[in-house]
DNA sequence: CTGGGGACGGGGCCC
DNA sequence: CGGGCCCCGTCCCCA
């Protein structure tokens, strides 16, 4: 696609970005679309540009998996499969986030869900932790709230970036959403943690990395706390402070927009204030604070730097009655040592409570020293697998229990993501007698173990890295086999992320819609006719087929006959509840609801590309083995794909005014009817009172004519009619198409074979005949050898009915 | 127009 | 017998 800029738009790996037109020659850029994202500096990416290159988009595990799940909060229960949570090893508190596959560069989270508040409606006692600012126009438009874990999603647990070194996501607003994009792929088992984008931290005034932003805390905190000693000095009583923060960062030109804004400085403000400008949590020092400069000092700083320090002095404000969930990582958990980590371990109080609004940003509610945080630079020590809440281990709690109560029986849960359920057909359907849902347990990471499953039917994928588990049913409902990923079992192992949504989700915002998988209610007995038909039974080769009554069509297998007569009744009872459409087989269901999740299971070994579907896969492969199977009967062309084949074959469906007069052949070129009438028309030969060809000879005809036919096709006949050929160039074009017949019958009897004959025999045979473009001349066709076909490559007859 | 990919229908067959 | 999985084929869309 080219852009004005000359640059084109290449896609590969379900990203699409931009390339510089010198970098590419049109060719095919598969293997090396990866790189150039892997090279991009994202850094310098403006939202648009993230929004519109990243089409690798992971949505959240659905809502309706969430609700009830076992202990499990909204926030919590939204975690994409391909995201772990860090938690503490012996309660559930989410400390973090964290990849459990490899994540691409490019990859697009969100958008952040939280409570909207306007600047007007934001309650007093509002705890600002979590608070993204929406801005409209560049205006401020509207807080999106991510504290309350059961009105927001996981990103509200992702922890601040304090280096662009350790940063490995970038926040954007794109619409009136937060997104978050993986500004560099993200090997399994790696902390997500965030900044802001450019521009977006441009808009809030902010630094464009977690560093600046430390840095200029640092300073602020020292200037902070030198004006506080000073004033501690002459006054007791509340000052203000002059060089904040927001100060600094604000910069000398702004003031915040139009968010809330009662005067800042007009009376003291807490840190829960509804007008303390927003802070990432990222904002924490990492350093220890001054001995001066206390949760009370700081708590009675008029503005920016309390704003900061939230949480530090508003302990009674905290998000919840459990210590926040976000407040769980620190600078020291960082994985790459960031300066801050140098920096003496600040006392747990200090890190005990959220400290900035920055959503999903707050220390760590865990002393430092708890055994998670061991001190030292390294991260990773204690971040995989141990960490991980493993299935096996009950670590990893994301198990769910189904929302019978919240939804009718034919809503059941979607599957795929954590906490889905599937709905059989209920007891209205002949083939079902018992009503099943069923849960899907969160994806188990590439750490977690296998289960095995009390239920037989409990899904089972074991090749599939995303396997979800079946658990029991709460209700002691049997559970459907299935999985998020029906045809997991042929996935690659590859832990590359595969859950890129469709476009059609795409920042739709709608993965909290219902996406349940039901059956449709049938009506009494309105399309139950088939149940009771009688199974014409017939013995083919001593085997029992069972025969459809309607299209003749025999079955070894009662059942498969039962499934195919949906194909005639027309039922289709399993239902996607996302987008209502009806399949006649689970499968088929299943396979469907990966365009709802985004999962895309078979990998491509050559170029890692994956796919939903192992045709799709298939199809993909023969990119790279050059295996064009379907070939055109009437030109050299050959296609990966049929429909490309059918397609190609309108092209030889141009008007044909030449007409020949005793049978229906029809020519473009008058050259080629004259030909075909030298004694090649069928109709003629039988009609002229001659003796019946025998059929190989109507063969022969049958091929000589459709050689005709191609090279009625081809640029030759084209330049022969301009040259109003005579005699002479008919008979070398007559020698020509008999000499195609003969080393046809040559390659017959040597025993060259080709897989089906026919057209695959025309096509080797004739290759040489039109196939080039630079051939002028039919006479140099016919001293072209033929090239036989590579006996490797299998081609495929077109079937007689296609267009 | 060609090439590539996404989605889905349908059937075979195994468990 | 039904479910699950696999495979093939087809249509559609887009660049």
């Amino acid at each position: 696609m080219l852009t004005t800029e000359g640059a084109h738009t290449v896609e590969h790996d379900n990203i699409k970005m931009d390339t510089e037109p010198h970098r590419d020659t049109g060719s095919k850029m598969a293997t090396d679309t990866d790189s150039k994202m892997e090279e991009a500096d994202m850094m310098k990416w403006t939202e648009a540009e993230f929004k519109k290159k990243c089409t690798y988009i992971v949505k959240d595990t659905p809502r309706e998996a969430v609700m009830e799940s076992e202990g499990l909060t909204r926030a919590e229960a939204s975690l994409p499969r391909n995201l772990a949570f860090k938690q503490l090893a012996d309660s559930k508190e989410v400390i973090g986030v964290a990849s459990r596959e490899y994540i691409p560069k490019g990859t697009c989270f969100g958008p952040l869900v939280g409570q909207s508040y306007t600047a007007d409606s934001v309650p007093k006692d509002a705890n600002r932790k979590y608070f993204w600012r929406i801005y409209s126009e560049g205006d401020f438009h509207h807080f999106v709230d991510g504290l309350d874990e059961e009105r927001s999603n996981w990103m509200r647990y992702v922890n601040p970036a304090h280096s662009a070194g350790e940063q490995n996501l970038a926040a954007c607003q794109n619409g009136t959403n937060i997104y978050f994009y993986t500004v560099r792929a993200i090997p399994p088992g790696t902390e997500l943690l965030v900044w802001y984008c450019p521009e977006f931290a441009h808009r809030l005034h902010y630094p464009p990395s977690g560093e600046l932003m430390m840095q200029k805390l640092k300073q602020s905190l020292l200037e902070a706390k030198q004006q506080a000693s000073e004033e501690h000095a002459s006054s007791s009583t509340p000052v203000k402070i002059e060089h904040s923060v927001s100060s600094i960062l604000r910069g000398p030109t702004t003031s915040s927009k139009k968010e809330p804004s009662r005067p800042l400085a007009t009376r003291p403000r807490c840190a829960d204030s509804p007008d303390r400008p927003l802070y990432p949590r990222a904002l924490y020092p990492p350093f220890r604070p001054h001995p001066h400069l206390t949760e009370e000092f700081l708590s009675l700083k008029t503005s920016p730097v309390q704003i900061g320090y939230t949480a530090i002095r508003s302990p009674g404000n905290q998000s919840s009655a459990t210590p926040s969930p976000s407040a769980r990582s620190s600078p020291e958990s960082s994985p790459h040592g960031s300066p801050a980590s140098a920096q003496p371990t600040p006392p747990s109080s200090f890190y005990r409570r959220g400290l900035g609004p920055f959503p999903g940003y707050s220390p760590p509610a865990a002393p430092l020293s708890s055994p998670f945080y061991p001190p030292g630079p390294h991260y990773s020590p204690y971040m995989l697998p141990h960490h991980y809440p493993l299935p096996v281990g009950g670590m990893f709690p994301r198990t769910y229990p189904l929302f019978s109560s919240l939804l009718p029986p034919h809503m059941p849960l979607l599957p795929g993501e954590a906490g889905r359920r599937f709905l059989l057909p209920d007891s209205s359907h002949p083939s079902f007698s018992t009503h099943r849902d069923f849960l899907l347990s969160a994806p188990t990471s590439a750490f977690s173990a296998a289960t095995t499953l009390k239920d037989k039917a409990g899904p089972h994928y074991p090749h599939h890295p995303y396997s979800g588990h079946a658990h029991p049913h709460p209700h002691g409902h049997p559970h459907a086999p299935t999985s998020s990923s029906p045809t997991a079992g042929t996935a690659a192992p590859s832990e590359r992320m595969p859950t890129k949504p469709t476009s059609a989700l795409l920042g739709s915002g709608r993965q909290e819609e219902a996406m349940n998988l039901s059956k449709m209610k049938r009506g009494g007995g309105g399309s139950t006719g088939y149940k009771t038909l009688p199974y014409p039974l017939k013995k083919q080769n001593g085997k029992i087929k069972y025969e459809c009554n309607v299209c003749s069509k025999t079955f070894g297998q009662l059942s498969n006959l039962k499934v195919h007569l949906r194909v005639h009744s027309g039922e289709r009872p399993f239902k996607c509840s996302t987008c209502s459409k009806g399949f006649t087989q689970l499968a088929h269901l299943q396979k469907h609801f990966l365009v709802h999740t985004g999962e895309k299971p078979h990998e491509c070994s050559v170029c890692h590309k994956r796919f939903s579907s192992t045709s799709n896969l298939k199809t993909h492969l023969r990119l790279h083995s050059g295996e064009k199977p379907y070939s055109c009967k009437l030109c050299p062309a050959k296609f990966t794909q049929f429909v490309h084949l059918k397609l190609h074959k309108r092209l030889h469906s141009r008007e044909r005014p030449h007409k020949c007069p005793h049978c229906h052949r029809h020519y473009i070129h008058l050259c080629s009817l004259r030909l075909h009438l030298k004694g090649y028309c069928l109709a003629a030969v039988t009609s002229s009172g001659g003796p019946t060809p025998s059929p190989s000879t109507q063969e022969e005809l049958q091929h000589i004519n459709e050689e005709i036919e191609r090279f009625d096709m081809s640029d030759h006949a084209e330049r022969l009619d301009q040259l109003q050929g005579g005699v002479e160039v008919e008979a070398v074009l007559e020698k020509q198409v008999l000499g195609m017949l003969w080393r046809e019958m040559d390659l017959k009897t040597s025993g060259y074979h080709h897989h089906k004959g026919g057209a695959s025999e025309l096509q080797s045979t004739g290759y040489g005949l039109y196939n080039s473009v630079n051939e002028t001349s039919v006479i140099k066709q016919l001293r072209r050898s033929s090239p036989l076909l590579p006996s490797n490559v299998t081609i495929k007859q077109e079937s007689e009915e296609q267009a």
